[in-house]
RNA sequence: GGGCGAUUAGCUCAGUUGGUUAGAGUGCUGCCUUGACAUGGCAGAGGUCACAAGUUCAAAUCUUGUAUCGCCCA
């Protein structure tokens, strides 16, 4: 016997365990013969990670599409895995050490160091994974991949070597965002820009012949010691006459030109500005056009080096701030001080402020790299859904910059380029090929020495889709599933990720590296705040399937994933789903108590009752509409379809059917909606399944257990084919019950007739086929509207009698002892009114000329019906209005 | 400044190519311990579809503008 309630903690580990354990989840698992592939790679997780919303939601998509396909037959992979997180490991493992009291990083070295990552690894990498298990995902372990893995360090030096090759990698000096705590350089998407109420300082910096001075404004002071030129605009008349004059740069001495260019803003601040190209992106540039020096006057931790005067030298940066409007003040060169809002680049991982910063890197050169993998969305072999993100793809791919590949950790793939005594660089897969092409180039063996720098983690992350099939082997599974079929991915890392798949999968395999990209939204809490740490409003998905089950959390974010729009999660939303979960549970229980149990070889199509044959059809239609919203990633309406199929046709309406002709002596009837009954709640386990996967496995098992078992698991079960049609017949005659009981259920209740009392049903007006239908379920009608008689009349409404109309006909409950006359007037006219509403409005339509000559046929002849219809029942409902008056 | 999106019931959200009496969950009200389910059943109240103008026989839906909010990129 079923138990009351489903008890999710129960059964999830279990199941869990005995789907992997079985095979189920493998590559290929309950694949038909001869099946296409369906492939999916999971965004990979960081190492250091542990599962939030934004995982939850990603992985249960990728998830009810990966059960759906492997129902369906198709040969899938789901491919798992993390990334090794460059930063953030070295971060979590450099902190756990100092909170032991252990030695630095650098004191310890860089081998000891990184063998000390790998057990921090080993020891506690698998949090994340162990959590996306939890939520159900039936990725496919056995192929779980790592971005350092071997491998997948193999693939990288592969693509490193190729590129530089091919000078699509190259290593230059430039200006990076340089992080001063992490003292690595980082790329343009790990820098945020947040919005500070900081100073414009006016300096005056006086000119070298002693003629006056230029004011220049600046947000950022200490830079002047680096200044090595001043900029104005071409066209600036009030500068036009310095243009090619020298100043003599305050508190240094260095005697720096003025310049036009027309980067300075005659509008911002004095109009003339600073340059100092070793330090800003804009004078950078400016620098370069006008032959300015790039004086460098930071050390790696963003102190002042020797480069400034000696009463600067090691400052902090934002001392040296201090001090050198200090000394400019006191020289009398501080012309003023204005309150001004500015953006400030941080660190997203280090939260300081980030320095542009002069150094060697290695560059991919993504400018060529983009081309092919833009016109792949452009010509559609790879399509975005929703369709809107290709134009950030677009605009993000076509103003594409150089990507800085180099990070200066010890954490990540090695740069595969050596250099010999003199700087010459040898850039091979391994220090053997290295050393060989060095004596080639020397004429005789040298010392090399590797380049100390790794590799940004995006860098191999970007290999992910053919990496982690064994490229660059040729390998069985690359043939089977590369190209994959969709990438399930969050917007924020179509810049990160998918835009760097796209470039590399193309440059190294020639084919894009996905069909679909279905961008998902973002999970924020019932306020619309975006979830993080520091606001304190994180919901932890954990929590949720601890208190509410896996099922009811995949539920809910697949019922609220509809495309285009962020998800404001409202945990009352779970509750509901849970609900959900319990009311199928019970269905099942139903089921069981009244030995439906599946019938193996039962063919729906041949039923003969009306019931049975009506529900058939709703099946077919929601497999339909399940289908066909699974296969264009309408998670939300296909999620909704299985709800109301479930509660509001099979629960309230199908099983309430049946249990008349459940305790029936027509045996063949018995035998046949047992059998119906049991069929339809199978297809539901398998159509739900992709959704809730346990509580639908559980059922099929326990429901197996007592009919006699079952050929397979429901995580292998075949996805239903019918061959059946709905039956219109069968579908009329059904909605016509519905509509019955509906309208005396809803008369009963405004007339306040008590629910537990029984009353007869005289029917006046039914068409001769309705009527013989109606006796059909006369036991039904009876039991679920709580009549004790449904009689046909031809007389008006006997004294004392509710009426009303469905069905095209006069429907009369004779109640006169709980009667009220006068409520029963007042709503009879109040229906009256709002038909007579309807029916104005219609004619309004229908009085229109225009409406006649130009809205289509079918459209006006539908206008025409339910107008015929609506005064049908008007007329019945004034005549029983008019004869309740004649009473009173 | 550029781009994208949102605004529908108290709250969280659906609403296909314009034609429905604008829906669901949750909350609310009334009734019901009726043999699957009180994590339930039945019935009900609740909406000027942000605002304005336009296109159309017909607008929640299309166009333009306004307001408010959000995100991304400068």
């Amino acid at each position: 016997m079923i138990d009351k309630s489903f008890n999710p903690q129960e059964v999830e580990e279990r199941l869990y365990k005995s789907w992997e354990e079985s095979g189920a989840f493998k590559a290929g698992a309950g694949a038909k013969p001869g099946a296409d592939s369906f492939s999916i790679v999971i965004p990979p997780p960081n190492v250091t990670g542990s599962l939030h919303m934004g995982h939850a939601l990603n992985n249960t998509l990728q998830d009810v599409l990966t059960r759906f396909e492997r129902l369906r037959g198709k040969d899938v992979l789901w491919q798992p895995g993390t990334d090794h997180a460059g930063i953030a490991t070295q971060m979590v493992v450099e902190r756990n050490i100092a909170q032991q009291g252990g030695p630095t990083r650098r004191e310890m070295g860089r081998d000891k160091f990184v063998e000390l990552v790998w057990d921090w690894k080993e020891e506690s990498g698998g949090t994340i994974t162990r959590q996306l298990r939890r939520l159900g995902a039936s990725c496919d372990w056995s192929r779980e991949r790592f971005t350092m893995d071997d491998g997948l360090s193999a693939a990288v030096r592969k693509v490193f070597v190729a590129l530089h090759k091919k000078d699509l990698i190259y290593r230059d000096k430039r200006l990076v965002n340089w992080d001063p705590k992490f003292l690595t350089a980082i790329s343009d998407l790990e820098v945020v820009n947040k919005e500070v109420q900081g100073s414009m300082w006016h300096f005056r910096y006086p000119l070298t012949d002693g003629s006056g001075h230029i004011t220049v404004a600046t947000t950022r002071p200490e830079t002047m010691l680096g200044d090595s030129g001043v900029a104005v605009h071409p066209d600036d008349e009030r500068y036009k006459a310095l243009i090619g004059k020298t100043v003599t740069l305050p508190l240094v001495g260095r005697e720096i030109p003025i310049v036009a260019d027309s980067y300075a803003d005659p509008e911002q601040g004095s109009g003339a500005v600073k340059i100092t190209p070793a330090h800003d992106f804009n004078d950078f540039e400016v620098g370069k056009r006008c032959g300015l020096a790039q004086i460098n006057i930071l050390d790696e931790h963003a102190n002042l080096n020797d480069e400034v005067p000696e009463a600067y030298r090691g400052m902090e940066r934002f001392a040296a701030r201090k001090k050198i409007i200090e000394d400019i003040d006191a020289l009398g060169l501080l012309e003023k001080v204005e309150d001004h809002t500015l953006m400030v680049p941080y660190g997203d991982r280090s939260d300081v402020v980030i320095e542009p910063y002069l150094t060697d890197q290695w560059y991919v050169d993504a400018p060529t790299l983009a081309k092919p993998a833009l016109e792949s969305v452009e010509q559609e072999r790879t399509r975005f859904v929703p369709k809107n993100w290709e134009k950030t793809y677009f605009e993000w791919m076509r103003n594409i910059q150089p990507w800085c590949v180099s990070r200066q950790l010890w954490w990540g793939h090695q740069i595969p380029a050596w250099y010999g005594p003199d700087g010459t660089v040898f850039v091979e897969e391994t220090e053997d090929k290295a050393n060989a092409a060095a004596e080639a180039h020397y004429g005789k063996s040298v010392e090399l020495a590797q380049d100390e720098d790794v590799l940004d983690t995006w860098f191999s992350s970007a290999l992910w889709p053919f990496s982690t099939l064994g490229w660059p082997e040729q390998t069985d599974e690359l043939k089977r599933y590369y190209p994959t079929s969709v990438l399930v991915t969050g917007f924020d890392i179509i810049f990160f990720w998918v835009a760097r798949m796209m470039m590399q999968g193309l440059e190294f395999t020639g084919e894009e590296p996905f069909a679909d990209i279905y961008v998902h939204a973002l999970v924020r809490d019932k306020n619309g705040q975006k979830m993080s740490k520091s606001k304190g409003n994180v919901v932890d998905p954990l929590e949720l399937i601890g208190q509410y089950g896996a099922d009811a959390l995949r539920f809910t974010l697949a019922a609220m994933a509809a495309q285009g729009r962020d998800i404001k999660l409202d945990e009352s939303r779970i509750e509901g789903y849970r609900n959900f979960g319990t009311k199928l549970w019970n269905a099942a229980r139903f089921c069981e108590m009244n030995e439906a149990f599946p019938v193996a070889g039962f063919d729906p199509a041949a039923a003969t009752q009306p019931v049975n044959r009506w529900i058939a059809g709703e099946v077919a239609r929601t497999e339909q509409t399940i289908r066909e919203a699974l296969e264009t990633y309408k998670f939300d309406e296909a999620a909704g379809g299985l709800y109301r199929f479930i509660w509001n046709i099979y629960c309230d309406w199908y099983l309430e059917f049946i249990k008349p002709l459940l305790n029936s002596d027509d045996e063949a009837a018995k035998t046949e909606t047992k059998a119906m009954a049991a069929w339809v709640l199978d297809q539901i386990l398998v159509m739900l399944h992709p959704f809730s996967p346990f509580i639908t496995e559980e059922l099929w098992q326990r429901i197996g257990e007592q009919a006699g078992g079952r050929d397979t698991m429901l995580i292998l079960a075949d996805w239903p084919s019918y061959t059946h049609a709905a039956d219109e017949a069968a579908d009329s005659e059904m909605a016509m019950v519905i509509e019955l009981i509906n309208e005396i259920r809803s008369v009963r209740s405004e007339m306040n007739v008590p629910a537990g009392a029984k009353v007869p049903l005289l029917v006046k007006g039914l068409s001769d086929d309705d009527w013989v239908a109606v006796q059909r379920h006369d036991a039904l009608i009876s039991r679920m509207a709580r009549l004790n008689d449904i009689a046909s009349t031809t007389e008006d409404a006997p004294k004392g009698a509710i009426q009303t109309v469905a069905a095209g006909a006069s429907l009369f409950l004779p109640v006169a002892d709980v009667m009220d006359l006068g409520a029963e007037q007042a709503r009879l006219a109040k229906e009256i009114d709002k038909l007579s509403g309807l029916i104005a409005r219609i004619d309004g339509k229908l009085n229109n000329e225009k409406f006649i000559a130009k809205a289509p046929e079918h459209v006006v002849a539908l206008e025409r019906a339910k107008k015929v219809e609506l005064e049908e029942n008007a007329a019945r409902l004034k005549d029983a209005l008019a004869r309740l008056e004649d009473v009173t």
